[in-house]
DNA sequence: GCAAATTAATGATTTATTCAAG
DNA sequence: CTTGAATAAATCATTAATTTGC
């Protein structure tokens, strides 16, 4: 199956990068401060690190926290951020026809992977239609690639073959609305490119179990840093 | 190649749940908004949604800017935000040796693909010790784990053949310094496990070409990326 | 001894695979 | 079965080590 194997190397040093503006959490200004660390040459950096660097820091808050001492009925952490409600029904996004629409526009105008500023764009936009965060469309993007393309695969193997009933799941008709030069090769994608995409961690996860039979909406909530940039 | 395909079932639907506060950037708080969208059944979606939800909403500053009319001179968007700078010599994280022992220490303490949250506390702590994000912690995992794994991989092949110095490179011997039930199986991951990790995008990117040879810092940021391809 | 060239490590992205909800 | 969501694997790209020539 994986007989590809295939190397891309041509297309190097042409992709610029982008800075990535740094939120203004990282309280640090002066630009060189690491005064520390001596720079020892090939260093294991094993019982030095853990010397130096556990200060003030407890670790058994942070790996699993389940095993540690079970901190969920104590208000200690700050626990202020009522922004409660989030999800009133569903886990996951539920993208409503207007959405798809224009998503779909999208990627048959040519979008493949969007940046972070166009995925905040078009976030904003589909606002307007639903709910919806920005790793949805982020999400919705990769998946709808991969499997436009493992569509492709899978109808050119079975092309071949010419099996009656394979290819009329859609068998969209009307396609050729006005096409100009944007549609060029949907199919023989170019497989890799250099894209950065700036992001930050903002809401907690949601672990939300099954819910399958559980119909309380306890839900407590976490500080996030409110703070934006 | 591609002859593993081993399914891991067990330890499933362990994992604490943090409910997740949704910023409030979503403004839609009437949960049944889908008035338009018939809603037919296996409807295509592509005639139909071209018409529906095009609105207001260019696509054209969407899709490969550098197609559309070029907008680089006119200072019409926001180009405002002087957040340049940032990065002062580099463009990609430096970890400093504090950094990198705490993150070892962490991961020598089991934890392998930390959360939201735990991405967040432990950004705030390593930004003590230099600039870093929280991206910068994610990957760090990410790469971590796939290269401890990589390794142990190859010094499992290698290591049948027992040539003589093929363990010899870190043999740290202090590992044991508390180790109550964490450490468990090192080796031998569960290689699949269900978290929910929110992440949204924040900073918007900005284009700094390569500035290998061009010494001036006329780092424009235009909407792009530079050519789809 | 230093600086350019080369190599090794590793940070950052993209793609492939997989799980699970509806 | 479809598809959103998440993770693992592959790989590109940049920085630090290391080597080499002077």
């Amino acid at each position: 199956m994986g007989s590809g194997m295939k190397v891309h190397q041509f297309s190097r040093g042409l992709w610029e990068h982008e800075p990535s503006l740094t939120l203004g959490c990282c309280k640090n200004t002066s630009l060189l401060l690491r005064p520390l660390a001596p720079k020892l040459p090939t260093a294991d950096s094993v019982s030095t690190t853990a010397a130096t660097a556990t200060a003030a820091f407890d670790l058994k808050s942070f790996i699993r926290p389940e095993s540690g001492p079970r901190k969920l009925g104590s208000s200690d952490h700050k626990t202020e951020a009522t922004q409660v409600e989030t999800h009133p029904g569903g886990t996951r996004w539920n993208p409503t026809q207007e959405q798809i629409g224009i998503l779909e526009m999208l990627y048959r105008g040519g979008m493949r992977t969007p940046n972070a500023q166009q995925i905040e764009q078009i976030t904003t936009q589909l606002g307007k239609y639903g709910k919806i965060e920005g790793k949805n469309v982020f999400y919705w993007f990769q998946n709808h690639k991969a499997r436009e393309r493992q569509k492709q695969k899978r109808n050119s193997i079975l092309g071949l073959n010419n099996s009656p009933r394979a290819s009329t799941a859609s068998t969209i008709t009307t396609i050729s609305l006005d096409t100009r030069g944007q549609m060029e090769k949907e199919v023989e994608e170019s497989p890799y490119k250099r894209k950065c995409r700036t992001w930050t961690f903002e809401g907690l996860e949601e672990e939300k179990r099954h819910c399958k039979e559980g119909g309380d909406k306890t839900l407590e909530l976490f500080p996030l840093h409110p703070e934006g940039k």
